[in-house]
DNA sequence: TTCGTCATGTAATGGGTTACATGATTAC
DNA sequence: GTAATCATGTAACCCATTACATGACGAA
């Protein structure tokens, strides 16, 4: 149906159903706080956009089919039902995993922006280094940006700016300044992991499977 | 009419407003300078709220009566009209100045929200000390909270995550405690504040008024 | 047995942005 | 003379939240 399910929602469902499968309740927890730190997602939104994703093959309800009562159950999901109320757990479709290898893939301006940079970094695992690196980069160009203008606010303060506006931006400054060196050194570290590794000559297109990395930071 | 404009836009705009009558287009770069620090403020915002405000009686549009070509002209809100062309400069009524008392004394949860806050204490100067040190102090509950969540979401790292969403949540924690740690500098100056001065006309604290407007009610 | 949490959903509503339309004024 | 900026506005759309509705399950 409707084309209008959000980039950032989308990318955050996928990105998460590919670490592990879920139902939408669990999800939400998640992207509120994996991704979130921000502000809690509402199930009026979650869910529409799960009946979406499902309705385009890009998700798939999961019938936990292997063993009915193997003790190794609770393991992969949590519980993966309850009791004999039948729990939608999700997981991604090959479709999916395209989908998400392309909005990966993307680090366009909108991976920069306030929202989208905190879906995309915490998905950096599954992200390639070369993406990696422009994400960073243009993140910091638009922090960059706002160090400007507020410096600017901060330089003409002739135009009769009380003591609290005054703080405010002078706080704000701080912020932004504190976050660009933060970039930086992410920056500095990507460019080491960007430059040394001829180690795998595997990813001819990209990532390698599975989540299970240690680069450390 | 609509009963739909929200608290934070109609605030900024009064609160700015009773400062020193603008016209939109300059009221939106105030907004987006002044109180934004963060993202700007679409014209298709600003203009439907004008009308609104101007309908409830709580704006003015601003017939420049006095001086018709007196020296004094151009000080106070810059150029009041520019050419041929007549600008709608508003200015604050008496409504619009107590409505916007309410508004800056009401201090309740809105005023502790992300969006909220800004807007709120870019206006200290012309809100009680009391209701400062609420709005402060609701701010870093709500901070308080954030940082609590964060820090369990840390604690049970067993969740397998990624070095890279540890890291967000990392800088993140950091982020929230340095703004509560400069919310409590301010509380602090702020108790200093409200204790001392029955009487004293100077604020030693470096925070003084400044609305030094003429009130042309 | 009642309350809290888990769990899934829908409809209405809200409030913002984008895109569009228009035109005057200033700077080059 | 033409491009950029100033200036005002409307309509369509986007997408998230709120409020509502439902019900199973575990614990007190």
């Amino acid at each position: 149906m409707g084309r209008n399910r959000s980039a950032v929602l989308e990318l955050a469902v996928l990105g998460l159903l590919r670490r592990t499968p879920m139902h939408g309740y669990e999800l939400r927890k998640q992207i509120t706080s994996v991704l979130g730190l921000f502000r809690a997602l509402s199930y009026g939104s979650l869910y529409p956009c799960l009946h979406e994703l499902l309705a385009a093959g890009l998700i798939a309800e999961e019938h936990d089919e292997a063993e009915p009562d193997g003790p190794a159950r609770a393991a992969s999901a949590g519980r993966a039902r309850r009791g004999g109320r039948a729990l939608k757990v999700y997981r991604l479709t090959a479709d999916g995993k395209e989908r998400l290898q392309e909005l990966l893939g993307e680090g366009g301006p909108a991976a920069w922006e306030d929202d989208g940079f905190g879906v995309h970094f915490a998905f950096f695992g599954q992200t390639r280094v070369d993406v990696r690196l422009r994400i960073l980069e243009g993140r910091r160009s638009r922090l960059e940006e706002r160090m400007e203008s507020i410096r600017a606010a901060l330089t003409r303060t002739r135009e009769r700016v009380d003591s609290y506006t005054l703080e405010l931006h002078r706080h704000g400054l701080e912020s932004v300044e504190r976050e660009v060196r933060w970039l930086n050194e992410l920056i500095a570290s990507e460019r080491q992991v960007a430059s040394e590794p001829p180690a795998a000559p595997e990813s001819p297109t990209g990532i390698q499977e599975n989540t299970s990395d240690k680069e450390s930071s």
